[in-house]
This record gives C-alpha cells, sequence and structure tokens, in this order.
DNA sequence: GCAGCTATGTTGTCAATGACAACATTTATC
DNA sequence: GATAAATGTTGTCATTGACAACATAGCTGC
C-alpha cells in the first residue's frame, strides 16, 4: 500500500513526490517500531520513502520536528483507542494499557521525555487534548470537585503500569498476553479511589 | 573536587589515569543531567575527563554500556533515598517522586527504555533489588498474599505520577516545590488498595 | 500560452559521533 | 629484568543532522 501515491500520476519518476509529508511520517512510523526512537535517522526515512537526504526538511523543520509528529499522531490514535473502550473508568485504563504494549516505541516517544513538549505546541496540545477527555470521564463518577486529584491518580496508576510493564518490570509475570491483561485487570482492580470530600 | 584523582601521584601528565572509569562515570552523569540521556556523547565525555577520545572503551564496551552503568548506579541511589525515607509506604511514594522530580534524566534513562535491560545483567539486578525493597515494604503491611499485586499498583501509581510531573502534563498546577509536593500528597492519599481477599 | 514566482526535491558539503584498528606506554608477573 | 597484560593514544571510516546552492515542477496573472 505504500507505494500507491508516492509518485502523483506517472511511473515515470517525477521530481516532485505530492505525499511528501505523509510518506515520511509513514516511513517513520515504520522505523519507530523497528528501532525505537533514537535510532531513528531522518536519513533512513527519507530513503525508505525513495527520496533525497534532504528532501524532509521541506516539511520538518529538523528531526525533533518529526519526532514530534509522530508522537502527536501517537496521542491521536491514543485518543481513538480510549473513545472506543466502552465501560467505566476501569475499561479505559485497560485501554490505555493495551494502547502501550501494543505500540511500545510509540508510546516511549510520547512520554520519554525525549521530546521538550513546549518546544511544540500542537502537541502539547494533543497531550492536553488526552488529558481533558479523561477528566471529562471522572466527572461524571467523583462530580466536578474530586475529578482532578481523582483523574490525576488514574492516569497515574494507569501510566506507570503501562509504563513498567513495558519495561519489563513485572519479570515474575507468565507470559501471554491473556496472562498479562489478566494482571492488569487485577492491579487496576486493587484500587480505589477515595471519595471527594 | 573532579580534578584530584585525575593523575595518580605526579603532576606530570602521566600515561596511566589510575581512576579512568569513575572519572568518566562523572563526567558522564554530569553531561546526562545538563544534556539528557539522549545527548549524551562517548566523545564528550572523554574529552571532560580529560582524555583521548577513545580512552572510555576501555572500560565500557559501548555507549549503551556507559548508560547502562549510569542508570545501575541510579537505581543503587534510588533504593538509598526509599530507604532514607521513615515513615509507611506513602513516605516512601514521596521520596520516589522526589527522586524523579531531582534527578529527571537519570530517571529518565533507567525507565526510558533507552536501554534493553536483558542486555545488561547488572541493571537488571539493581532495578530487581528497587522491586524487591518494595515488596518488602508491602508484605509488612498486606501479608505475603496480596503484596504482589498491591506493591505493582502502588509502585504503578507512584511512578506514573513521577513520569506525568516530569513530562508536565499536570499543566495546571502552581509552580513551586512546596505546591508539587502537595499535590503528589493529595494524589497519593486519593488512593487505597483494596484488601487481600 | 507563457513569464515568472513559489513550493518542493536534489546535490554538495561540513562537523560531530560511534566504532574499529594499530600503536604506545605503563604496570604486573615470573 | 624480560615479558605479558592493561590501559591510553592516534588514525581512520561510515553515518548522521544540518546548512547552502541549485534544479524542477506547478501555479498565477496576463
Amino acid at each position: 500500500m505504500s507505494t500507491s501515491f508516492r509518485r502523483k500520476r506517472d511511473s515515470r519518476g517525477s521530481y516532485h513526490h505530492g505525499e511528501l509529508r505523509a510518506a515520511i511520517l509513514q516511513a517513520a512510523g515504520e522505523l519507530l517500531e523497528e528501532r525505537g526512537g533514537a535510532d531513528l535517522s531522518l536519513r533512513e526515512a527519507a530513503r525508505r520513502a525513495g527520496v533525497s537526504h534532504n528532501a524532509p526538511y521541506r516539511h520538518f523543520a529538523d528531526r525533533d520536528a518529526l519526532l514530534a509528529a509522530l508522537a502527536a499522531q501517537g496521542f491521536a490514535r491514543l485518543d481513538e483507542a480510549l473513545a472506543a473502550a466502552a465501560g467505566g473508568p476501569r475499561a479505559r485504563g485497560e485501554a490505555y494499557v493495551q494502547f502501550a504494549l501494543r505500540n511500545p516505541a510509540r508510546f516511549r516517544l510520547m512520554f520519554g521525555g525525549l521530546l521538550p513538549l513546549d518546544a511544540y505546541p500542537a502537541l502539547r496540545a494533543a497531550a492536553a487534548q488526552t488529558y481533558a477527555g479523561l477528566l471529562r470521564a471522572f466527572e461524571a463518577v467523583t462530580g466536578a470537585s474530586g475529578a482532578p486529584i481523582a483523574a490525576a491518580a488514574a492516569w497515574s496508576l494507569t501510566h506507570g503500569l503501562a509504563q513498567l510493564l513495558l519495561d519489563g518490570h513485572f519479570s515474575q509475570l507468565p507470559r501471554g498476553e491473556a496472562a498479562v491483561a489478566a494482571f492488569v485487570r487485577e492491579v487496576l482492580g486493587a484500587v480505589r479511589l477515595a471519595r471527594a470530600r
């Protein structure tokens, strides 16, 4: 599927690509999951998209800007995954962890601190939107006054669990997706949020 | 202080450094907090330690090995900080978050997934020891059977909170160390761990 | 239809880096 | 004291991010 939009309308190699920004994002996204964010090179993404080593600079100011775009894309996808998870906060938590485990490099890029959030307003906005969705979900449960703390606690719990699982810190866990899912349910279920005062 | 052990016993530039491994670790540790783990270069660490660009390779197999050593050092320091935090699990949680906020780059290196944990047994051991300490602390509270899940939940909560704070995801927070500490207490306090079944 | 403008790719180049190889100098061992 | 093993150094290479200069395509107004 990736070659279909490589050249615009004729197969003789035309000078302009036409969809290069998207093509680079796509190639970089593949590289991201293959090699991790730290080893993602602009030049290799360009090679994979079939363009010269400097072409990406027309669409991304520098390497960090490309990473930021990938991370923002990640937040958008996470939002979708959370929205699709019907059920209460607990179902959302499970979806959150599942997203992390299925997109490890992407997730690490989003939260690994490689990128200065403040330098990329679009990225910050994407992250803020994820948080806002979480907050709304909690306001329905705890009432508006207790929501911020409850949401922060729930997000922390879920996020930390995802991160620690990704890093392999629960090494006593049996292998297998089902076992992990059960563990996640158990951990999330072990927690009660105190009522707002 | 860093120059005192630079040359062994005479000030005429002797060929052998004598404490190079420690000196490189020290220099790299400084660079880590200044620039973050992603931009830490072996060559700059060497320069800072006053040796040639290739000297570090006598003590570290490659760049990742140096990072792994820094991370392992980080786990050891975290252990100390946690052990020093008298009081129940909650005090340990606060100490954990505080460690992260005071050593952001180190913390990210420890948990950022830049290093494949399994490739560095010493690193894995250091991380496992931190977890073991946590487990012990919880066995005293919840009894042996409920401890693993309770400890996992507590660690997840604390770790996630630290990570999200580091990334600046709670942007509505007022600035200042005291305000952050209060927020941490509030979030950690909002959670109750269910009793073991 | 076409003259020029702007966006988009390309080639050329540079300094920094990680890594390897070959060599030099110490320090330890017998 | 000779000789081996450690430890540092110099030399070199391919890769990379970034900048500059150039080339080509597609669009605009006429």
